[in-house]
RNA sequence: GCGCCCGUAGCUCAGCUGGAUAGAGCAACGGCCUUCUAAGCCGUCGGUCGCAGGUUCGAAUCCUGCCGGGUGCGCCA
């Protein structure tokens, strides 16, 4: 819809220059907006006063007779100067009703495919498997998994990277501690690693012995020593694992097929290396190869390196990722890349942006962007810490979301069983985490609270999942099908028709999250439409109306409203249930 | 020192490419259940958009400076 009318605003745009009521040689951007005021109607264009000054008339003037120029069309049903020059515009009720009745039939819910399908990579979650996965861990999974649901829904080729950490010097010292111990006992340590990572770095820190054997096992593990080799293997498996269970527990389409591990680069990295080299851009420095960068300076305003072997001959993980973007493009045959990974890194990846162009591993057509975001913060300003001031990890978060959610649920009066309760608190714990997360702009820090987050209240999941089971029970009652209406929309109620005007907007905000790689934009408007919804449903009676037309269109007006919920936060990776 | 991000109601957050009277939720206060889930709805209160300049018909938004906070800047990832 807003389309349309952009484009019809361009024509008269067109037809003006050609008059000569306009200069031909003015390019304009036609901005349309929504204003915020309905007494502004449904939209608001201020061309007229930003093409004021070039044409030489008065606003007004000029606002006459662009609307004077606009095509002939079934779309608007009104077109009004005011204040100073804006044009408001109402759209035709006829092109509302039909959007609707699309989003009622499409499987698709109007949604318009991308104009042109790409292969895009995705670069998202990638922990360091010397660990388990903590609160630092959250965002780039979450944030990353929904927009890649959005493109793809959008009709692209998603390509899922999961570029986790397994071949750091710290590898050495885990390794070390897993020779110490018998098997065993090595199952059972294993079985939490944030306490085997601590008991092996306190031997590391206490014995120059078993320091020194977990620097020989670096060396070894690199040269592909072959026991050295299986137990490095056992443990990134049993470190992965435990990704995978987070992955699955937070419904994050993440799987082993997705994984491309540091070390699958390593046998590549001496070829970048001597690619850089023949190209002239490296320079030894200290000992270390580095390619120095105008683009970037330090403190001194001399060049800043990348560093991209050390003077010991090791590689580093600027190295690995220009080798991972070759590959992403050559063998996957990306046209976009795009890394999910904190704001702090910002840096690190436009450096090695600029070099990748700069060595033609990544061609110009090649679009590369990393999509930072904030930090997860306490209820203090500080970054999330546990209980005990250390990091917290995702599982045991999880845990608490989940037996959080059960308490609350168990406070309320619920018809559910016991089995439906665990089920309910399940997902409303990891919903609210997910959504507390999605719903905040991806690149400011946002603070953690289990109280906001868990609310029933404001844009949280809780209200979206209770909106949701509020019209699904209507159907159960009513008997309906709820996909099955083949009555007419008719709209009279200012409840109605608020709704079905934000409802035929759900197109427009998907690709508004594609393009800014924003799911906020989502949460705020499925916030806006179950809010409408409410609203509606509370004023408007439906299953008892006495006319069965009204009915019947309320009845097909809820069923949307479902589907646009339903859909939406399936985009956010987001379940529903049926009740709650 | 330099780079990037941020500063909006008591609190948590929106505010798109500069537009009309800066918006939600929480908290506070007041209404609404014999009627489709009140885990809801309706309303009231609450603002020097960090400060000061500038650009212009118009600035929370763009530019400059300052204050305050975060974060990064050669061999960790």
């Amino acid at each position: 819809m807003k389309e349309q009318l952009e484009s019809l605003l361009a024509a008269a745009v067109a037809n003006l220059q050609q008059q000569g009521t306009l200069p031909a040689e003015v390019s304009v951007r036609i901005q349309l907006d929504r204003p915020r005021d309905k007494s502004h109607g449904d939209f608001a264009t201020n061309l007229a006063m930003m093409l004021a000054k070039p044409a030489q008339m008065n606003p007004r003037a000029l606002a006459e007779a662009l609307i004077a120029a606009i095509p002939e069309n079934t779309v608007l049903a009104a077109c009004d100067i005011a204040g100073p020059g804006f044009i408001n515009f109402k759209i035709d009720q006829q092109q509302l009703l039909a959007q609707l009745e699309r989003a009622y039939t499409d499987e698709r819910l109007g949604v318009e495919p991308a104009e042109q399908a790409k292969t895009i990579v995705i670069d998202y979650s990638s922990p360091n498997l010397a660990k388990e996965m903590h609160v630092g861990h959250l965002r780039s999974a979450i944030i990353g998994d929904s927009v890649a649901r959005v493109l793809e829904f959008l009709g692209h080729r998603v390509i899922r990277q999961n570029h986790v950490g397994d071949w750091g010097t710290q590898f050495g010292m885990l390794l070390a501690y897993m020779e110490e111990l018998d098997t065993d006992a090595l199952g059972m340590e294993l079985s939490n690693l944030e306490t085997f990572y601590k008991a092996a770095k306190k031997r590391f820190d206490e014995s120059e012995e078993f320091a020194q054997r977990a620097r020989d096992l670096v060396v070894a593990l690199q040269s592909g020593e072959p026991k050295c080799r299986e137990l490095w293997q056992q443990f990134i498996d049993i470190s992965l694992s435990h990704c995978q269970d987070v992955y699955d527990r937070l419904g994050v389409q993440l799987t082993r097929d997705d994984v491309m591990a540091e070390s699958a680069y390593n046998d590549d990295l001496p070829n970048v290396v001597e690619d850089l080299r023949q190209q002239g851009l490296l320079v030894e420095d200290q000992g270390a190869q580095c390619v120095f960068l105008d683009e970037f300076k330090n403190k001194d305003g001399e060049s800043l390196p990348v560093i991209v072997q050390k003077s010991g001959g090791g590689y580093l993980y600027a190295t690995t990722d220009l080798a991972a973007i070759r590959y992403r493009q050559n063998v996957l045959h990306g046209d976009h890349l795009m890394y999910f990974v904190d704001q702090r890194q910002g840096l690190h990846f436009q450096q090695i942006f600029t070099l990748a162009r700069k060595a033609g591993f990544a061609s110009s057509e090649l679009q590369l962007d990393h999509y930072g975001f904030g930090t997860v913060m306490g209820k203090d300003g500080r970054p999330y810490k546990s209980r005990d001031g250390g990091v917290t990890k995702l599982a045991d978060l999880l845990d608490e979301a989940e037996k959080r959610a059960l308490a609350l649920l168990q406070q309320k009066n619920t018809s559910l069983t016991d089995e439906e309760q665990a089920h309910v608190a399940q997902v409303v714990g990891i919903s609210s985490v997910k959504y507390a997360d999605l719903s905040k702009n991806r690149t400011s820090d946002y603070i953690f609270d289990w109280d906001t987050m868990l609310s029933f209240e404001g844009n949280t999941a809780p209200y979206l999942l209770y909106a949701y089971t509020r019209v699904t029970s209507m159907f159960g009652r009513a008997q309906v099908d709820p996909l099955a209406i083949t009555a007419p929309f008719v709209l009279a109620d200012e409840r109605e028709i608020n709704l079905a005007k934000l409802l035929v907007q759900f197109n427009e905000v998907v690709h508004s999250v594609a393009d800014k790689a924003m799911p906020h934009f989502l949460c705020g408007y499925l916030y806006e439409v179950a809010g409408a919804f409410s609203s509606f449903y509370e004023a408007c009676p439906i299953l008892q109306h006495e006319d069965e037309a009204v009915r019947q269109s309320r009845l097909k007006l809820a069923a949307l409203t479902a589907k646009t919920l339903r859909q939406g936060l399936s985009l956010l990776g987001i379940p529903t249930l049926e009740k709650m």
